[in-house]
DNA sequence: TCAAACCTTGACGCTGGTGTCAAGGTCAAG
DNA sequence: CTTGACCTTGACACCAGCGTCAAGGTTTGA
Protein backbone atom coordinates (compact mmCIF):
# COMPACT_ATOMS: atom_id res chain seq x y z
CA UNK A 1 0.00 0.00 0.00
CA UNK A 2 2.33 2.97 -1.30
CA UNK A 3 1.18 6.19 0.40
CA UNK A 4 0.95 7.76 -2.93
CA UNK A 5 -2.39 5.00 -3.30
CA UNK A 6 -4.20 5.83 -0.18
CA UNK A 7 -3.65 9.58 -0.47
CA UNK A 8 -5.30 9.14 -3.70
CA UNK A 9 -8.29 7.37 -2.22
CA UNK A 10 -8.60 10.29 -0.13
CA UNK A 11 -8.57 12.83 -2.41
CA UNK A 12 -11.57 11.01 -3.75
CA UNK A 13 -13.04 10.85 -0.47
CA UNK A 14 -13.04 7.28 -0.03
CA UNK A 15 -11.01 7.85 3.61
CA UNK A 16 -10.39 10.60 5.89
CA UNK A 17 -7.83 11.59 8.00
CA UNK A 18 -6.77 14.46 10.48
CA UNK A 19 -4.05 16.43 10.80
CA UNK A 20 -1.36 17.10 13.74
CA UNK A 21 0.20 20.33 14.37
CA UNK A 22 3.02 18.12 11.98
CA UNK A 23 0.50 18.75 9.42
CA UNK A 24 1.10 14.75 8.92
CA UNK A 25 -1.62 13.18 8.10
CA UNK A 26 -3.02 10.93 11.12
CA UNK A 27 -5.45 7.38 9.87
CA UNK A 28 -7.90 5.94 12.11
CA UNK A 29 -7.48 3.02 12.88
CA UNK A 30 -10.49 1.39 10.77
CA UNK A 31 -8.58 2.88 7.30
CA UNK A 32 -6.31 -0.02 7.13
CA UNK A 33 -9.35 -2.44 6.43
CA UNK A 34 -11.25 0.30 4.65
CA UNK A 35 -8.00 0.20 2.23
CA UNK A 36 -8.31 -3.18 1.70
CA UNK A 37 -12.06 -3.05 0.75
CA UNK A 38 -11.20 -0.19 -1.40
CA UNK A 39 -8.18 -2.35 -3.16
CA UNK A 40 -10.76 -5.01 -3.52
CA UNK A 41 -13.49 -3.23 -5.27
CA UNK A 42 -11.17 -1.81 -7.25
CA UNK A 43 -9.34 -5.11 -8.69
CA UNK A 44 -13.01 -6.06 -9.18
CA UNK A 45 -13.33 -3.57 -11.84
CA UNK A 46 -15.12 -0.53 -9.57
CA UNK A 47 -14.43 2.69 -10.14
CA UNK A 48 -13.82 5.35 -7.34
CA UNK A 49 -17.16 7.12 -7.69
CA UNK A 50 -18.79 3.49 -7.60
CA UNK A 51 -17.03 2.39 -4.35
CA UNK A 52 -18.01 6.27 -2.95
CA UNK A 53 -21.40 5.57 -3.34
CA UNK A 54 -21.92 2.44 -1.90
CA UNK A 55 -18.95 2.66 0.92
CA UNK A 56 -21.72 3.86 3.67
CA UNK A 57 -23.54 0.10 3.45
CA UNK A 58 -19.77 -1.53 3.80
CA UNK A 59 -19.38 -0.32 7.45
CA UNK A 60 -18.46 -3.35 9.64
CA UNK A 61 -21.06 -2.54 12.19
CA UNK A 62 -23.98 -1.25 10.89
CA UNK A 63 -25.40 -0.42 13.67
CA UNK A 64 -25.80 2.70 14.15
CA UNK A 65 -26.17 2.58 10.51
CA UNK A 66 -26.30 6.18 8.73
CA UNK A 67 -29.82 7.87 8.55
CA UNK A 68 -28.99 11.26 8.02
CA UNK A 69 -28.76 13.01 4.36
CA UNK A 70 -30.26 9.74 3.04
CA UNK A 71 -32.38 11.01 0.23
CA UNK A 72 -34.85 9.01 -1.95
CA UNK A 73 -32.30 9.88 -4.19
CA UNK A 74 -29.69 8.28 -2.62
CA UNK A 75 -31.86 5.58 -2.51
CA UNK A 76 -32.28 5.26 -6.08
CA UNK A 77 -28.30 5.46 -6.50
CA UNK A 78 -28.01 2.20 -4.22
CA UNK A 79 -30.19 0.14 -6.16
CA UNK A 80 -29.08 1.57 -9.32
CA UNK A 81 -25.89 0.07 -8.45
CA UNK A 82 -26.94 -3.19 -6.33
CA UNK A 83 -28.28 -3.72 -10.00
CA UNK A 84 -25.31 -2.83 -11.64
CA UNK A 85 -23.29 -5.45 -9.63
CA UNK A 86 -25.74 -7.72 -10.41
CA UNK A 87 -25.45 -7.70 -13.99
CA UNK A 88 -21.33 -7.94 -13.53
CA UNK A 89 -21.89 -10.91 -11.71
CA UNK A 90 -24.03 -12.97 -14.37
CA UNK A 91 -21.74 -11.76 -16.84
CA UNK A 92 -18.55 -12.34 -15.37
CA UNK A 93 -20.29 -16.08 -13.39
CA UNK A 94 -21.51 -16.82 -17.11
CA UNK A 95 -17.98 -16.44 -18.90
CA UNK A 96 -16.11 -18.14 -16.32
CA UNK A 97 -18.39 -21.19 -16.78
CA UNK A 98 -17.86 -20.77 -20.57
CA UNK A 99 -13.88 -20.92 -19.80
CA UNK A 100 -14.97 -23.77 -17.47
CA UNK A 101 -16.51 -25.98 -20.28
CA UNK A 102 -13.79 -25.24 -22.22
CA UNK A 103 -11.01 -26.51 -20.31
CA UNK A 104 -13.42 -29.51 -19.16
CA UNK A 105 -13.52 -30.21 -23.02
CA UNK A 106 -10.22 -30.04 -23.94
CA UNK A 107 -9.37 -32.69 -20.83
CA UNK A 108 -11.74 -35.08 -22.13
CA UNK A 109 -10.48 -35.17 -25.69
CA UNK A 110 -6.70 -35.20 -24.26
CA UNK A 111 -8.58 -37.79 -22.29
CA UNK B 1 -20.41 1.38 -31.38
CA UNK B 2 -18.07 3.91 -33.15
CA UNK B 3 -15.12 2.83 -35.69
CA UNK B 4 -12.76 4.13 -33.08
CA UNK B 5 -13.95 1.40 -30.29
CA UNK B 6 -13.59 -1.63 -33.17
CA UNK B 7 -10.65 -0.76 -34.61
CA UNK B 8 -9.06 -0.27 -31.13
CA UNK B 9 -10.30 -4.07 -30.36
CA UNK B 10 -8.82 -5.15 -33.58
CA UNK B 11 -5.46 -3.38 -32.63
CA UNK B 12 -5.23 -5.37 -29.18
CA UNK B 13 -6.00 -8.67 -31.17
CA UNK B 14 -9.40 -9.14 -29.94
CA UNK B 15 -11.24 -9.40 -33.37
CA UNK B 16 -9.49 -9.45 -37.34
CA UNK B 17 -10.94 -7.87 -40.36
CA UNK B 18 -10.12 -8.78 -44.05
CA UNK B 19 -8.71 -5.75 -46.48
CA UNK B 20 -10.40 -5.47 -49.99
CA UNK B 21 -8.49 -3.56 -53.17
CA UNK B 22 -10.06 -0.44 -51.11
CA UNK B 23 -8.30 -1.28 -48.16
CA UNK B 24 -11.82 -0.84 -46.22
CA UNK B 25 -12.02 -3.06 -43.56
CA UNK B 26 -14.20 -6.09 -44.07
CA UNK B 27 -15.45 -7.91 -40.70
CA UNK B 28 -17.00 -10.69 -40.77
CA UNK B 29 -20.93 -11.57 -39.86
CA UNK B 30 -19.34 -12.84 -36.27
CA UNK B 31 -17.89 -9.14 -35.75
CA UNK B 32 -20.76 -7.94 -34.50
CA UNK B 33 -21.71 -10.21 -32.03
CA UNK B 34 -17.98 -10.40 -31.05
CA UNK B 35 -18.05 -7.06 -30.57
CA UNK B 36 -20.83 -7.26 -27.95
CA UNK B 37 -18.91 -9.27 -26.35
CA UNK B 38 -15.80 -7.36 -25.82
CA UNK B 39 -18.37 -4.48 -24.56
CA UNK B 40 -20.20 -6.36 -21.82
CA UNK B 41 -17.02 -7.85 -20.36
CA UNK B 42 -15.72 -4.77 -20.77
CA UNK B 43 -18.73 -3.03 -18.85
CA UNK B 44 -17.77 -5.96 -16.28
CA UNK B 45 -14.52 -4.83 -15.50
CA UNK B 46 -12.18 -6.91 -17.74
CA UNK B 47 -8.92 -5.51 -19.55
CA UNK B 48 -8.78 -6.27 -23.24
CA UNK B 49 -5.57 -8.81 -22.63
CA UNK B 50 -7.67 -10.83 -19.56
CA UNK B 51 -10.19 -10.66 -23.00
CA UNK B 52 -7.95 -11.64 -25.25
CA UNK B 53 -6.88 -14.65 -23.36
CA UNK B 54 -10.46 -15.94 -22.87
CA UNK B 55 -11.94 -15.21 -25.76
CA UNK B 56 -11.07 -18.76 -27.60
CA UNK B 57 -13.24 -20.33 -24.59
CA UNK B 58 -15.98 -18.05 -25.93
CA UNK B 59 -16.71 -18.36 -29.15
CA UNK B 60 -20.53 -19.43 -30.11
CA UNK B 61 -20.28 -23.06 -31.52
CA UNK B 62 -17.27 -24.08 -29.47
CA UNK B 63 -17.22 -27.18 -31.97
CA UNK B 64 -14.60 -26.92 -33.54
CA UNK B 65 -12.89 -26.64 -30.55
CA UNK B 66 -9.43 -24.58 -31.21
CA UNK B 67 -6.78 -27.10 -30.03
CA UNK B 68 -3.59 -25.93 -32.24
CA UNK B 69 -1.20 -24.20 -29.74
CA UNK B 70 -3.26 -25.51 -26.75
CA UNK B 71 0.15 -25.49 -24.35
CA UNK B 72 0.01 -26.81 -20.94
CA UNK B 73 0.96 -22.82 -20.36
CA UNK B 74 -2.27 -22.16 -21.87
CA UNK B 75 -4.17 -24.23 -19.64
CA UNK B 76 -2.54 -23.02 -16.76
CA UNK B 77 -3.24 -19.09 -18.11
CA UNK B 78 -6.88 -20.22 -17.74
CA UNK B 79 -7.40 -21.61 -15.09
CA UNK B 80 -5.53 -18.86 -13.31
CA UNK B 81 -7.97 -16.38 -15.26
CA UNK B 82 -11.17 -18.88 -14.01
CA UNK B 83 -10.05 -18.20 -10.88
CA UNK B 84 -9.60 -14.54 -10.73
CA UNK B 85 -13.03 -13.77 -11.91
CA UNK B 86 -14.40 -16.30 -9.49
CA UNK B 87 -13.00 -14.02 -7.00
CA UNK B 88 -14.72 -11.06 -8.61
CA UNK B 89 -17.56 -13.02 -8.74
CA UNK B 90 -16.88 -13.52 -4.98
CA UNK B 91 -16.49 -9.43 -4.03
CA UNK B 92 -18.83 -8.06 -6.32
CA UNK B 93 -21.92 -10.47 -5.24
CA UNK B 94 -20.99 -9.81 -1.37
CA UNK B 95 -21.16 -6.41 -1.50
CA UNK B 96 -24.08 -6.49 -3.37
CA UNK B 97 -25.74 -8.12 -0.98
CA UNK B 98 -24.30 -5.35 1.74
CA UNK B 99 -25.74 -3.47 -0.44
CA UNK B 100 -28.87 -5.33 -0.23
CA UNK B 101 -28.81 -5.03 3.59
CA UNK B 102 -28.26 -1.84 3.67
CA UNK B 103 -31.72 -0.52 1.87
CA UNK B 104 -33.65 -3.52 3.61
CA UNK B 105 -32.30 -1.73 6.80
CA UNK B 106 -33.41 1.51 5.87
CA UNK B 107 -36.64 0.27 4.88
CA UNK B 108 -37.20 -1.51 8.20
CA UNK B 109 -36.53 2.13 10.00
CA UNK B 110 -38.44 3.91 7.60
CA UNK B 111 -41.42 1.47 8.15
C1' DT C 1 -17.75 15.53 -63.29
C1' DC C 2 -18.00 17.13 -58.81
C1' DA C 3 -19.47 17.33 -54.10
C1' DA C 4 -20.88 14.78 -50.10
C1' DA C 5 -20.17 10.89 -47.45
C1' DC C 6 -17.62 7.27 -46.46
C1' DC C 7 -12.98 5.04 -45.49
C1' DT C 8 -7.77 5.19 -44.21
C1' DT C 9 -3.77 6.38 -40.78
C1' DG C 10 -1.85 9.36 -37.39
C1' DA C 11 -1.69 12.62 -33.81
C1' DC C 12 -3.43 14.82 -29.82
C1' DG C 13 -6.26 15.02 -25.63
C1' DC C 14 -9.01 13.26 -21.68
C1' DT C 15 -10.16 10.42 -17.45
C1' DG C 16 -8.88 7.05 -14.09
C1' DG C 17 -5.55 4.80 -11.05
C1' DT C 18 -0.44 4.78 -10.02
C1' DG C 19 4.66 5.29 -9.94
C1' DT C 20 8.22 8.52 -9.41
C1' DC C 21 10.80 12.41 -8.52
C1' DA C 22 11.68 17.22 -6.79
C1' DA C 23 11.74 20.69 -3.16
C1' DG C 24 10.88 21.47 1.18
C1' DG C 25 9.37 20.60 6.48
C1' DT C 26 9.90 17.46 10.72
C1' DC C 27 11.55 14.17 13.73
C1' DA C 28 14.55 10.78 16.08
C1' DA C 29 19.36 9.09 16.65
C1' DG C 30 23.96 9.80 16.98
C1' DC D 1 23.65 19.91 15.79
C1' DT D 2 23.70 17.20 12.03
C1' DT D 3 22.32 13.31 9.33
C1' DG D 4 19.12 10.29 7.62
C1' DA D 5 14.46 8.84 7.41
C1' DC D 6 10.09 10.16 7.44
C1' DC D 7 6.30 13.47 6.02
C1' DT D 8 4.26 17.32 2.94
C1' DT D 9 2.63 19.17 -1.82
C1' DG D 10 3.20 19.42 -6.68
C1' DA D 11 4.62 18.14 -11.11
C1' DC D 12 5.54 14.87 -14.59
C1' DA D 13 4.92 10.29 -16.87
C1' DC D 14 2.56 5.97 -17.81
C1' DC D 15 -1.12 2.75 -19.50
C1' DA D 16 -5.86 1.75 -20.61
C1' DG D 17 -10.00 2.82 -23.25
C1' DC D 18 -11.86 6.15 -25.92
C1' DG D 19 -13.22 10.87 -28.46
C1' DT D 20 -11.84 13.95 -31.87
C1' DC D 21 -9.68 16.15 -35.45
C1' DA D 22 -6.52 16.48 -39.54
C1' DA D 23 -5.03 15.08 -44.13
C1' DG D 24 -5.71 12.17 -47.56
C1' DG D 25 -8.02 8.26 -50.64
C1' DT D 26 -12.64 6.09 -52.40
C1' DT D 27 -17.19 5.59 -53.44
C1' DT D 28 -21.71 7.24 -54.34
C1' DG D 29 -25.16 10.14 -56.37
C1' DA D 30 -26.90 14.18 -58.74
Amino acid sequence: MSPRQVRFYEARGLITSTRGANNYRDYGETALGRVQQIRELLDAGLSTQVIRAILPCLESPRDPIVFDGVTSETVAVLERERDRLTERVDVLARNRDAIGDYLAELQRRAG
